[in-house]
DNA sequence: CTTATTTGACCTTG
DNA sequence: CAAGGTCAAATAAG
C-alpha cells in the first residue's frame, strides 16, 4: 500500500546522496560555508528520507499493535513512531458524530517519555498554557495550551496534554488548530512542556519544578527523541473548502524543529513566500477524496504524510480501502519536500 | 519590569 | 445539569 511512496522516497533519498556526493567530488577550493551548509542540509535530508522510509516499513509491520509502547525499546534515545491502528480511527470516527462547529483538525499524539525525565518533549511549537482540568475517570488532568503568538499572529492552534491513565510515562497530546504563526527558533526560552503538567495525580502535591536542563537549541530537537515511542493518530482533518479555512493548513503539518538557522534571510523569506503560495495549492479540493492524515514524526527530521479513506468528505464513506495514492502523498508533499528545507522555514524570525 | 503559570470562575456543549 | 474548555486575576518566574 504504501510501496509507491517507500519507492519514491527511496530514489528521491537517492537522488539527494548523489547530490552530496557530487558537492564532495567537486573541485572547489572555495568550500564556502554556504555550501558547506547545503552539504549538512542534504545529509539532513538524506538521514530524513531514511527515516521515512523506515517509519513506513514499520508501519505495515506495527499497524496492529497500535498499543506497542514497552519501555524496553530504544534505551539510547533513539525516536520510534508509529501510527495508531487505521480500525481505531475508523471506530472513533463512527462513535463520534462530527460536530462541524468550526473548521479543525485534530491530531492524537502519545510520547513516551524517556526514563530521563528532563522532558525536553519539543515539537517546535512554542505554547503557553492556559488552562488546566481535573478529566472526569482520569488519574491525571489535562493541561490547555495555545500557541504563544495567538494574539501577535492570531494563530488559534491549540493542544492539551495529558499523562496516560495506564502508564504515567506515556503523555497523549491533542493538538487542535492549525499553526498560522511563524515560530521563532531559540528552544531554550520554551517551557518544558513535560513540567507544566502535574507530576503526581490527583490528590497529591505537585512536584515543584525541577531543575530545567535544557540543551541548547541543536540538542533539544533531538531530545524530542529522549521519547522512547511516539504514536500519532491525526483524528480529524475535516476541514471545509471555503476561502477562509482553508489557509495555510500545510503550516500545521510541519513537526520539524527549527534546528538550522540558515544565514541568509533572504533564503528564509524565499522559502517562506514559496510556501505561502504554495500550501493552497497543497490543501486543493482535488485531493479530497482521503480524510484521515497520519503523521510521523521522527526526531524531528522525518515526517510522513499518510492518507487513507475515511470520511474527509461527507460522500466518502467506506473506510476499507487501504489503497492511498493520493497526490499529496506521492506526488505533491514530495515535490514540496524537496523544494523546501521546513528547517529553514522553522527558523524564519519575525 | 515583562512574561508565563496557576487556578477558580465562567462559558459552552450535549 | 454536568463535564469539558476557556478566561482572567493573582501569582510566580526571569
Amino acid at each position: 500500500m504504501e510501496q509507491v511512496s517507500i519507492v519514491g522516497e527511496l530514489m528521491q533519498g537517492k537522488e539527494l546522496a548523489k547530490k552530496l556526493f557530487d558537492h564532495l567530488n567537486s573541485p572547489s577550493p572555495s568550500l564556502s560555508s554556504s555550501s558547506h551548509e547545503s552539504n549538512e542540509a542534504l545529509i539532513e535530508k538524506i538521514l530524513s528520507t531514511y527515516e521515512k522510509v523506515l517509519t513506513m516499513l514499520s508501519n505495515t509491520n506495527f499497524m496492529k499493535d497500535s498499543s506497542h509502547c514497552s519501555s524496553s525499546s530504544l534505551a539510547n534515545g533513539s525516536t520510534k513512531s508509529e501510527v495508531l491502528d487505521k480500525e481505531d480511527v475508523a471506530k472513533h470516527k463512527q462513535v463520534s458524530k462530527k460536530r462541524k462547529t468550526m473548521s479543525m483538525w485534530t491530531k492524537h499524539v502519545r510520547v513516551c517519555l524517556g526514563t530521563e525525565l528532563d522532558g525536553s518533549m519539543e515539537d517546535g511549537y512554542s505554547w503557553r498554557k492556559y488552562g488546566q482540568k481535573d478529566i472526569l475517570g482520569a488519574k491525571f488532568p489535562r493541561g490547555y495550551f495555545r500557541c504563544t503568538h495567538r494574539h501577535v499572529q492570531g494563530c488559534l492552534a491549540t493542544k492539551q496534554v495529558q499523562k496516560s491513565d495506564e502508564d504515567p510515562n506515556v503523555l497523549e497530546i491533542t493538538y487542535k488548530g492549525r499553526h498560522t504563526c511563524i515560530q521563532v527558533s531559540h528552544h531554550s526560552k520554551k517551557p518544558n512542556m513535560a513540567l507544566l503538567l502535574e507530576e503526581q495525580p490527583k490528590n497529591h502535591q505537585p512536584t515543584q519544578k525541577e531543575m530545567k536542563t535544557e540543551q541548547p537549541t541543536h540538542e533539544t530537537i533531538l531530545t524530542f527523541g529522549t521519547s522512547q515511542e511516539l504514536e500519532v493518530k491525526l483524528d480529524d482533518f475535516d476541514f471545509d473548502f471555503d476561502p477562509d479555512t482553508k489557509e495555510n493548513i500545510f503550516s500545521s503539518l510541519c513537526f520539524t524543529s527549527p534546528s538550522i538557522v540558515s544565514e541568509n534571510d533572504e533564503d528564509n523569506n524565499k522559502m517562506f513566500s514559496y510556501i505561502e503560495s504554495f500550501s493552497p495549492e497543497f490543501i486543493s479540493p482535488t485531493t479530497n477524496s482521503e480524510s484521515n492524515n497520519i503523521f510521523h514524526f521522527n526526531d524531528g527530521l522525518g515526517l510522513c504524510v499518510q492518507t487513507s479513506d475515511s470520511d474527509f468528505s461527507d460522500n466518502v464513506s467506506a473506510p476499507t480501502s487501504s489503497v492511498s495514492n493520493s497526490s499529496i502523498e506521492g506526488l505533491d508533499f514530495h515535490s514540496f519536500d524537496e523544494k523546501v528545507d521546513f528547517d529553514n522555514f522553522y527558523s524564519i524570525n519575525s
